[in-house]
DNA sequence: TATGAATGAGGGTTCATTCAT
DNA sequence: GATGAATGAACCCTCATTCAT
């Protein structure tokens, strides 16, 4: 009649957010539904009352990949008023993310990787769903482009770049992704930051409006 | 004199390049030496008269990799002499590379991913060894740096790039990676194209001379 | 006085009867008593309070075939003058428990299946238990015979089969276990029919008092 | 190029003989792989080397069973002439595979049983596949219609049975399918012997033609 | 040298049972 | 009493690797 009450929702969450850490830590399959358990500090038959399947498991923990993605991006972007602030407020956020020396965030970089992974190899959990991916760019790619129609408005970024806008923002994302692949392979950070900020600086070179004296 | 031995290396490359496909297709971890054997139509012992582990396999298919990489941008950047020409000549390999409507070159990227998984992920074959990334990147860099300073020396490049011609390869080398990688979620390759396209147009902007008429 | 008491054997009952049903269908190891618990409405750790273990809800879903049996074959049987007539309505009782188009009383014959591996199976949770089986079947050779001297005694069957009474008796109720496996293999009902009419009109022609004109 | 030779067809014989030995001893869903492959002196994985899953070893076992229970009828019938010793032959080679005094047949009986669970059961191995059974039934009963039709011919038999000849065999099939799950509960074979004898009495009784002196 | 038979460690999953509420 | 969360033993199956031929 009063059965030991238990927050499903949030041990659901627990359980994903263990598996989001040994899935970025390990690789997917390397990663053994036991060892979840463990480092969740519950049974390994547990797991199962929670998730149907391993898989299941790595679907949750994308969506736990996804969620902190999100809200720190929100978060990040949120209240600041002039353009350029915001992207590099944007921009920061990308480089907390990936920064090597942040071990901490090294975990959703590499489970980036493991996203690819599950999506593009043949049996992979998501093989040709590309929708997951397609779906996290395009939300931040609203936001970047958003960014960009704001600062044009405001006079600041050229509005000649309108058009583009969506370019700008695509090809700004691929860069940021790709630099911070790089930046795995460094344990020097500055390295890493001095490569973003010199892309941003060329960046805005090329979208700002010309200030003559 | 030893012609077991040309043999020999022969089927070891034989070998390694059936890896190499299928680990691009599947996946190390989801690849089974027999499967590797089948393909490669011989025994599953015979795979370990050549390779002492499944890991062995995995290195020596990098190498094969690393190896085609080489191939094609040698052979593409080669014998040209106009520095705009040859950037995009470069560009366009990696293009071709990347493109999505070429599904044997989705091999080459899909083992990148491979790559960098088993370099980043604990456990992994080549975890922590930078090195082999690094080098491969080592090998591109130098190319792309030297069609700069090329070009700076024609004077068809800006002579003030020449202090941060590596940024400008690295950046642009990051690019590349990541637009490949989101190209991979799209089968329309038109986009893919015009996104490149779009950077490199910026890109020139920034460094080629300005030339007034 | 104790009004708790009697609920308890009911619901003992019902879960047994639902236990009964599934075994009968998935049979006893296929079945688990998270499904018997959901099928009976109640929580899983329930059936604890109610069974031991999972073996005791066997031995209770047999009492409950037991009882279910014997209750139609009394029910049946009496009140039945003419023991030619009780004779074929004790097998019309066993070709209606075994008609495979009845598909509701499929499971008191599949349920006998599972009883039989139970007894004759290693490890099996009546393995040698014989006296079960021999009960049951006691209980119903019992009736056979009651009705064979019936119609001895009242001039219908031949005297001298007097003392192969049970051996008949036996014979019979062995090929109407036979004959109902048999059964369960076709969907047609009108051969099961014909060929137990077929034994009949055999059986009685060997136990009828000769009446000539 | 010259592998350890192994005659592959002996060895998955081997093995079902040893499956199809502990599943009438445990039956099916208690006898694990494990266990067969202890039974067989070889690993657990070479089991799997043999037959793609549990339940291919189970449909191999089956094999293996009707094959012995072929075996044994063929033999046993051939080379008699006369038709009632041919059915007493045949009824007695029921006999010993279901006398219970001869535990080695009492595999094939308690076989017998696991088989009609996987047919009956829903989630059976075999479930609905009636196919099986009815083949096997099918062969019986020619050889016993056989039988029959011999003897009519060779005017011991009564040629007016001829037309029923199908409904004989059958129930007779049947009969002795549920005499010998009776005996399964006795460890006396004499009464088992006594009522099969009776039965055939009787049988004989109703098929032989009249001899008056 | 070439092979494939053999193996056992290890992984995903199920489920009877326990127990705190 | 009633519940369902928790558990770990035990299952089926895979696969890298070894080895006899």
């Amino acid at each position: 009649m009063s059965p030991k009450f238990v927050d499903r929702k949030q041990k659901i969450k627990d359980i994903a957010q263990t598996a989001l850490c040994l899935f970025s830590q390990r690789g997917y399959a390397a990663t053994s539904v036991e060892q979840i358990a463990e480092a969740a500090t519950i049974g390994k038959g547990t797991v199962y009352e929670y998730f149907k399947t391993k898989e299941d498991l790595l679907v949750a923990a994308v969506q736990e990949w996804v969620d902190q993605g999100e809200i720190q991006i929100s978060a990040i972007v949120e209240g600041i008023d002039d353009p350029v602030v915001r992207l590099h407020s944007f921009v920061r956020r990308n480089m907390k993310l990936f920064n090597p020396e942040n071990s901490n965030n090294l975990h959703a970089n590499r489970f980036y990787i493991e996203l690819l992974q599950q999506t593009f190899m043949e049996g992979g959990a998501f093989y040709n769903k590309h929708d997951l991916l397609k779906e996290f760019r395009s939300k931040i790619r609203i936001i970047l482009v958003d960014i960009l129609l704001d600062g044009i408005s405001k006079g600041i970024f050229k509005p000649e770049i309108a058009r583009d806008a969506e370019k700008y923002a695509i090809n700004l994302m691929a860069y940021l992704n790709g630099i911070g692949q790089y930046a795995l392979t460094t344990k020097e950070s500055l390295e890493y930051k001095t490569l973003v900020e010199f892309h941003m600086k060329n960046f805005l070179t090329l979208i700002l409006t010309d200030t003559e004296e």
